[in-house]
DNA sequence: AGATAATTGACAACATGATGTCAAATTGAT
DNA sequence: ATCAATTTGACATCATGTTGTCAATTATCT
């Protein structure tokens, strides 16, 4: 048997994975709007969220990790939002050169109206949705990503 | 009611959408592995695709609404592939501006090859799931993408 | 203590995607 | 036929993501 013969899941699946580009290009386009008259984008609202899912202030490496990211493009975005007052460095008693990222006031508030703007757009779209469904959605992202783990996100070796 | 309250299936809806981000991130990552060693990307592969999909010579702006993206950036990716011989470009009797892509032979055997790797890569990916699932996965991205539909893609107006 | 590893931020180069502008070519309305 | 609108490719700019390198710092091992 040829190795070119696809599984019926794996054709199924081959369409999913050109849904799932489409919808994500689709999604972060929505995001981008529904932010960016509080100057942000799905980027950086999602790091913003990061610091402030992580409970205390972390350096930006930690971060990167939370997030699954890469380490250089969230210290790049992190430092374009600390330019622009939304975040702060603080002195990490652990580490000289690790600073640690706070949220500033500004970024607080910012954040704050990011998730009142999220709200009515999270119920619109999930509008006629059933939980179930999501859930089934979940479960199986979650088969395909512990898949493709740990394939790729090594930084040296 | 305030409208920071969301419902139980927003809120699932939410989490979903950081998943979401996460497996595009790694299904891309691991499709641009897996066709490195032919000199293509995902981004290179999708556009050979598209171009074998229709059928018959296009244009580049037909290419581009073919795969709902951006004409400017599939423009920029398609003469780069003309650089590296895997299309050429063809008259069109229809339209002088506008000349149409065609694969060359380099290009139909590395769209091959890509096929080829694309085989076993998705059946084990696929491995495990049920298609009755991924059906449904992709029911409720079919619902999301109508939801988020025509708010963002017309080029002027 | 001293050597070696790992972590971290800084910097650079490049690929990709989004957006805007412009001129050439085509289409459509009158 | 003529003029306006649309389509199309070329070019430019910026945001984001990936990858590689380097030096400073910290952790680990002996």
């Amino acid at each position: 048997m040829s190795k070119t013969e696809l599984t019926p899941a794996a054709t199924a699946l081959t369409d999913l994975i050109l849904d799932l580009f489409r919808l994500n290009s689709r999604v972060l386009a929505s995001g981008d709007r529904l932010v960016a008259p509080l100057g942000l984008t799905s980027a950086r609202w999602q790091i913003l969220g990061a610091i402030t899912s992580a409970g205390r202030p972390q350096p930006v490496a930690w971060l990167a990790r939370d997030m699954e990211a890469n380490r250089q493009n969230v210290q790049r975005i992190v430092n374009d939002l600390e330019k622009e007052g939304l975040i702060a460095f603080e002195a990490n008693p652990h580490h000289r050169r690790a600073q640690l990222v706070v949220l500033t006031d500004k970024g607080k508030q910012t954040f704050d109206a990011a998730m009142r703007l999220q709200a009515p757009w999270a119920n619109d779209l999930s509008d006629g949705l059933q939980v179930e469904d999501i859930e089934t959605m979940r479960r199986v992202m979650a088969a395909m990503r512990s898949k493709l783990e740990g394939t790729g996100d090594e930084e040296h070796t």
